[in-house]
Order: structure tokens, then sequence, then C-alpha cells
DNA sequence: GAAGATTGCGCAATGG
DNA sequence: TCCATTGCGCAATCTT
């Protein structure tokens, strides 16, 4: 739907305005023609002197321009696209690495727990040994490394 | 909250028209004043010839055209800095993470490294009552921990 | 319903 | 010279 309907016609206080219509299709084509013309209102006309040769500023009607025109148009559209591309990129890659951030983080409070209940295993060990009281059994050592799964 | 937005159509070809305000280095300043209705192929002029109130052309003459333009203009340009800043966040966001995920990735490293270790001193010590040795000592534990490394 | 925010689009300048 | 990027304005749509 969206058309582009309506053409348009130019203000004048700002600066230049043309309009452009598709050179194909349906005929007409009213176009401005061309632009030596002088500012007004402080428009920067063409530095004195070259203006015979290159510098000009190229018939919009020509086919040369309307190519270059199309042509670019494709190169603009082609760049944003990309560009969108990579900023989507970009934001997806964002929720790997959180998703990815919660793994470890989940990884390393399981880990720390197991390290815990080592640790602690030893300590009680230690204070057996301390009260003298039996050393450690076999079933404790194994009630241990049930957890320990992974 | 949402981008429903999607004209879809537009393919890609389409070179229609467009006003350029600006001052260029070209001057072009004239005043077309009012739109040919030129609708490419499509044929898709003026509505029904009533452009006395709403959807007139709208003089872009008046004062009240220019106003908005130049309001609009600001928005845009806001809008796009914004967004601009917004992909740079992201795009901070994205090291951060990085960094973030790094720190962990150590982190774990280092658990795992010391849970193994305490995980051999059990098994050190589950064989030894196994093989019926002597019970685990403060000195072994001591000496253990010291070079766990190698 | 108007004012601001977004978005697609084309032009032109500029970079590679 | 050609294509790629980028800033900019216009207009159509949302969103407020």
């Amino acid at each position: 739907m969206s058309k582009l309907s309506q053409p348009a016609t130019t203000p004048g206080v700002n600066g230049i305005s043309v309009i452009h219509t598709q050179a194909h299709a349906s005929g007409l084509q009213q176009v401005p023609q061309l632009v030596p013309a002088g500012p007004g209102g402080g428009g920067k006309a063409v530095p004195p002197s070259k203006q015979s040769k290159k510098s000009s500023p190229m018939d919009r009607n020509s086919d040369e321009y309307r190519q270059r025109r199309e042509r670019n148009n494709m190169a603009v559209k082609k760049s944003r696209l990309k560009s969108k591309q990579k900023a989507q990129d970009t934001l997806q890659r964002v929720n790997q690495l959180k998703e990815e951030n919660e793994r470890l983080e989940a990884k390393i409070k399981l880990l720390t727990k197991e390290l815990s209940v080592l640790k602690d295993l030893f300590l009680e060990h230690a204070h057996s040994l301390a009260d003298n009281v039996q050393p450690i059994s076999t079933e404790t050592t194994a009630t241990n490394s049930d957890n320990a799964g992974q």
C-alpha cells in the first residue's frame, strides 16, 4: 500500500526540490529540467568558472542519471538490509550469551554445593580424628558420591 | 510497543518522486507549485477530485507545512540518534556478557579442579579403608593438598 | 485528533 | 568508474 501517491511540489524557502517521475511506465513526466539558478536565498551556486564539463549539475532527465540513481537506490537498499540483519544478529547474540551465562551460573552453584559437602565431610572427619572417634566409614563415603551426579 | 507496520508492497524498482530541500551544490529553486498528478502506471490520482479540505496536497509553501516538516525532521533526527545509541549499547552488552562468561568459565574450571582434588582424597581414603591400611591422618591430608597439582 | 516517534524510500556526498 | 555507507529530508504510519 505504499504507493506514494500525490506527487510533490517544491518548497522554495529551503532549497531545491524536484519531482521525479518514473521514466517508464506511464508517460507523463514533467521535470524541472535544470538548475543553474541561483540562490536567492543563499544557495550555493556553482563556483565561478567551472561548469562546462564535469561538475555540471547533471541532467536529471538523462538516462545516464536515471540509471545511476537506480543503481544507487539498489545499493542503498542492500546496504540497509545488511545493516539491519547485522543488528538483529547482535541482538540474538545477546540472548545467546545470556542463556549461556545462566547455564554457567547454575553449574557454579552446583559445583559450589558439592564442594561444600565434601569439605564438610572432611571437617567432620578431622574432628572425628581429633576427638578420637571412629574413622570415616565406607557407608558415609558412598552416600556422598551419590549426589555428585552431573 | 508493537511494530505492525510493513508496507509489504513497494517492490524495489520504483523510481518515483522526491523532493529535496537542503542547499546542495545545485541551486534550482523555482516552485512548480502544483501537482501534475501523473501517477505512474497505477493510475491513482487524487481520489474524487475533492481537494478542498483535507486530502489536498497541502500547500507546500504554507507556514503550517514548513513548520510541520521542520518538526518532523527534528523528530527523525532524534529518533535516529536514539536508535543508533541503542545499537551501540547492544554491542557493548555483548562484550560485557562475553567478559562475564569468561569469568564464570574460569570459576568453573577452578571449582572443578578443587572438587577433583577432594574427590581423589576421598577415593584414596576409601581405598585405604578397603585395604585396611591406616586411616587418614592429618599429615597425609596436609601433604596431599599441598601439591595437589602434580 | 493533533504531536511526536518510527520507518521505508530516494537523493547526494563520500569512502573504498 | 562502480558499489557501499551515511546523513538528510519527505511522507506514511504508528504511538502517545
